[in-house]
DNA sequence: TGTACATCAGTGAACGCGCGTTCACTGATGTAC
DNA sequence: TGTACATCAGTGAACGCGCGTTCACTGATGTAC
């Protein structure tokens, strides 16, 4: 049943779009081809079509989530803001719709190089981005406030999600928080 | 062919020590039954006579690897100390004898119950270690201060791990330990 | 514009492999006398 | 202390299942005239 060219390209923003979530929420290893086919509204059969193999998937999934676009607009690049944002109840609680890094990061490190490739270019736009509003009088010192505060930020939300104590849970998040944006 | 009990008991140890190490080197789903008993020197057939199931398997690594014990000393509880020898190279470069939050912490957050137990009973016992070397004038100051730093420094490794450009993992390493040691 | 054919995206059965788990059997250890 | 038997840790074949991947077939789309 031939489609046509539109519906191509839609079928596959909606594969990329489902698998993006379904990895970041039950992790790359834990979602089937069929599973991520079914979300998106086709068979497995019909994957191969659209990618050589899982790991391209994965791979493609990455920088589509990590590319900004028109329509996945970028997280705000002022870094009191974005870790206000970030170190929400909300994002912990949704995975799916959330930083990859905090989802996938210690899974990434042992990817494809591929994989690997997409996440750095985009470790090097956030710092560079963040470097802009983080405190300190030369550039290495704005750049070492934007390098610890991410870091943090990512491995609170990592923590956070690990803890199986609400309470505990939320003060890390609001720990974090004070600590980074209380500047020097 | 029956073995003695203190063989038994060692038997144990080694399988606990492979799979700590195993996991940690390329994550839990990576690494099979299979793989861990032969390691430790042993068939797969024995496994199930240690423990249950993987899952158990995983979950008494991780108490394993994060129970301190006399010949597992705990890392050092001065917060500074701490991140010099957490943001080094070396413990970049072998995660298989590093820090279980930085190589794993992604899965554990979609693990077993058990899994995360364990691991939320080791965060509050880090932060309440760091928490007495850390800066600030309250408690709850020097709590934050001890959470942010260490999950800092988890994000510094994780990151650093995933990059695949050598001098810019070296530098969000050494960027972290410098924003982690600038006491406010 | 309409028709006939070529193209090709999707379907679903099937394949091969690896993994977690089970089990009958072996033989060394532990124990009762 | 020595012997006979019971126990049980280890072995390796086997099972069942799920996953990534392939492929013959279908039928709607795209195109050439």
């Amino acid at each position: 049943m031939r489609i046509s060219r539109e519906q191509v390209v839609e079928n596959r923003g909606r594969i990329l779009d489902e698998a993006a979530r379904m990895f970041r929420e039950r992790g790359c290893d834990n979602v089937t081809v069929a599973d991520v086919m079914k979300a998106a509204g086709l068979t497995h059969g019909a994957f191969y079509g659209y990618f050589a193999s899982k790991d391209e998937l994965i791979a493609q999934t990455f920088a589509h989530v990590l590319t900004p676009s028109p329509d996945r607009p970028a997280y705000p690049k002022d870094l009191n803001m974005f870790a206000a944002l970030y170190l929400r109840p909300e994002h912990r609680d949704d995975p799916g719709s959330g930083c990859l890094f905090s989802s996938l990061g210690c899974e990434a490190a042992r990817g494809s190089v591929e994989a690997r490739h997409e996440m750095t270019a985009s470790v090097r736009r956030q710092i560079e981005g963040f470097s802009a509003s983080a405190p300190g009088r030369t550039a290495a010192e704005r750049r070492q406030a934007a390098t610890g505060k991410w870091a943090a930020m990512i491995g609170a939300v990592m923590l956070a999600r690990i803890v199986d104590d609400e309470a505990l849970s939320d003060q890390l998040m609001s720990d974090t928080l004070a600590w980074v944006k209380a500047d020097k």
